[in-house]
RNA sequence: GUGGCUGUAGUUCAAUGGUAGAGCCCUGGAUUGUGGAUCCAGUCGUUGCGGGUUCGAAUCCCGUCAGCCACCCCA
C-alpha cells in the first residue's frame, strides 16, 4: 500500500473544519489591525535562509530540505516565513519606501527533523511582520494581536512569556559576563553546553539538563545588561500589554535560537502541549532588513504553529455541520424528479443530497439522519401522481405534503428555524 | 542525529507457544413508504514486512519498516 512520508499529514474533514475556524479568526485579527496579507513563496534560494535564519541555528545546518534545480542552483523548502517576507520587502520598492508596512501569511513550512507531538516536517503557520517602527508600540501590537487570536479561538491557560536580548552592543556586554560566570564552572555542564559556551552562549540558559539547570539560578540576567535604549524600549513595551490588558510574565531565560532577533522576544506556551511547549513565538529584529541589502529598517513579527493550536483546542467545539436536505425516492421516474429537485435547491444554495441507488426508504432515511440533514423530501409513487412531495422536518419529525412549487420557500422556512431559536 | 515504547478487522482493543476474537462502524432484518432507541443476523484478517527457533509462532529470537513518546532543536 501507498503511503504518505513521515512527518506528513493527511487532513481530513473534521479537522480542516478546526483549522479554517482558526485560520479564519487569525485572518479577522490581522485585518482588524490593519495587517494585509502577502504570499510568499514556497522555494527559496536557499541563501534566503542561510543568511536569513544564520549558518549556526540547526534549521539551516541539518533540518532543511534543500535541492538543486537544473542550473545546479541550490534550492531550499521553506522552513519558516520571516525571511521570505523581508526577502521580498527588500526586493519591492513600492513597499519599502512605505514608512510603516505590516504583512501576515499563512501557509506550510518545512523542517526535516524526527517527528513527535506537535512536530511535523510539513507543518502550517500563520505570521505577521510589521516593518519601519522600532516603536514598542508595535512590539505589543504583535504580542497582543496573538492573544486575542488565542483567546478567541478557545486556547485556556497559555501563558505569555517575554524578555529582551538587547541589542548587539549590549547583549556583547552580557555573554562576556555570561562566559566568565560559567567559564568557571565548566565542570558542571552537560556536553552540550560545553559547546555551547564557545559558539552560543545565550543558549546555556534554556538547557533542560537538570546539572545546567540549577547553575542558572546565579546566572546573570540579560536585562540587567541592557542599555539606556533597549532598557527604555523594554519598559515602555511592559507599559503598553498592562495597558492592552496582556497578561505576560517575564522569563529573562526565554532567548531565541534564531540569529535575527535583537530586543524583545516572547513565546506564547501551554504546559498541555509537552515537549514542544510553544505555540507562537517571535520578537524583534531590526537588523534583519539590512543583512538582506535594504536600508536600516526596525522591525518587529512572530510566527504561529497551527497544528499545535489544534492541539490546545477541544475538537468537540467543532461539531460537523451536515447538509440541508436529503432527498428520498422510489427510484426511476421518482428518482429523476429528485434529481432535478436536488439540483434546483443546490442552484439555489440550499445543500442536497440523494443516494442514486434504489433502497428501501428506510436505509435513505437513515442516511439522512446519519449525514446530519434537517430536512428529507420524499418522491413516490403517490408524490409523483400528484406533483407533490412530502416534506418532513428531521429534527422535530413533523410531517407535510408540500406542492414543487412550494417547496423551496416551504424548505427555507424550516431552515431558518435554526437562526431564530425560540 | 540519540534513546524508549508499540505494531492483530475500517477503528478501539483482546487472545499461557496449541481453532485469531469482542465492542464500535458498516450492511440487512424485526418495521413491504419513514431516521435517532432496542433486539437479531451478517460482512470484515498476508497478526507491518523478511528471516530464524519449534511438531506447532500473533506470542520467543534477529533484522527491517512504520507509528508514538522523550532528548536535541523549534512553531
Amino acid at each position: 500500500m501507498l503511503s504518505r512520508p513521515p512527518g506528513i499529514e493527511d487532513v481530513f474533514p473534521d479537522r480542516v473544519a478546526i483549522r479554517d475556524g482558526i485560520t479564519s479568526t487569525a485572518r479577522d485579527a490581522f485585518r482588524l489591525a490593519g495587517y494585509r496579507e502577502i504570499i510568499i513563496p514556497v522555494i527559496e534560494f536557499t541563501e534566503v535562509f542561510a543568511r536569513g535564519i544564520g549558518d549556526d541555528t540547526d534549521i539551516v545546518s541539518k533540518e532543511m530540505f534543500t535541492f538543486e534545480d537544473r542550473g545546479g542552483r541550490s534550492l531550499t523548502l521553506r522552513p519558516e516565513g520571516t525571511a521570505s517576507v523581508v526577502r521580498a520587502y527588500v526586493e519591492n520598492g513600492d513597499y519599502n519606501r512605505l514608512s510603516t508596512c505590516k504583512f501576515f501569511y499563512t501557509g506550510p513550512m518545512f523542517r526535516a527533523e524526527r517527528p513527535q507531538r506537535g512536530r511535523l516536517r510539513q507543518f502550517n503557520q500563520f505570521g505577521a511582520e510589521c516593518f519601519g517602527s522600532g516603536d514598542p508600540w508595535y512590539d505589543c501590537e504583535v504580542i497582543a494581536m496573538m492573544d486575542s487570536i488565542a483567546r478567541r479561538v478557545g486556547i485556556r491557560d497559555h501563558e505569555v512569556l517575554i524578555n529582551s536580548i538587547g541589542c548587539p552592543a549590549c547583549r556583547a556586554n552580557f555573554i562576556a559576563e555570561l562566559r566568565s560566570y560559567y567559564s568557571g564552572k565548566t565542570g558542571a555542564l552537560c556536553r552540550d553546553c560545553g559547546a555551547r559556551l564557545e559558539r552560543n552562549p545565550l543558549r546555556l540558559l534554556d538547557c533542560k539538563e537538570e546539572s545546567c539547570r540549577d547553575l542558572k539560578g546565579d546566572a546573570p540576567r540579560i536585562t540587567d545588561y541592557l542599555c539606556e535604549g533597549c532598557r527604555d524600549h523594554h519598559d515602555a513595551l511592559k507599559r503598553h500589554l498592562a495597558a492592552a490588558r496582556v497578561a505576560y510574565t517575564e522569563d529573562h531565560l526565554l532567548v531565541r535560537g534564531l540569529d535575527y532577533y535583537t530586543r524583545t522576544t516572547f513565546e506564547f506556551v501551554s504546559s498541555a502541549l509537552g515537549g514542544q511547549n510553544a505555540f507562537a513565538a517571535g520578537g524583534r529584529y531590526d537588523n534583519l532588513v539590512e543583512l538582506f541589502g535594504g536600508r536600516p529598517t526596525p522591525a518587529v513579527g512572530f510566527a504561529a504553529g497551527i497544528e499545535r493550536m489544534e492541539l490546545l483546542i477541544d475538537g468537540s467545539e467543532a461539531p460537523p455541520r451536515g447538509g440541508d436536505v436529503y432527498l428520498v425516492h422510489s427510484g426511476g421516474p421518482a428518482l429523476e424528479r429528485a434529481q432535478e429537485l436536488c439540483i434546483f435547491l443546490r442552484d439555489r444554495g440550499i445543500s442536497a443530497d440523494l443516494e442514486p441507488s434504489t433502497t428501501g426508504f428506510r436505509a435513505q432515511f437513515k442516511k439522512a439522519d446519519r449525514e446530519g440533514a434537517r430536512v428529507a423530501l420524499v418522491i413516490g409513487e403517490d408524490e409523483l401522481a400528484s406533483s407533490t412531495c412530502t416534506m418532513k422536518n428531521l429534527k422535530s419529525g413533523e410531517q407535510d405534503t408540500v406542492p414543487f412549487d412550494a417547496v423551496h420557500d416551504r424548505v427555507l422556512a424550516i431552515l431558518r428555524q435554526g437562526y431564530n431559536p425560540e
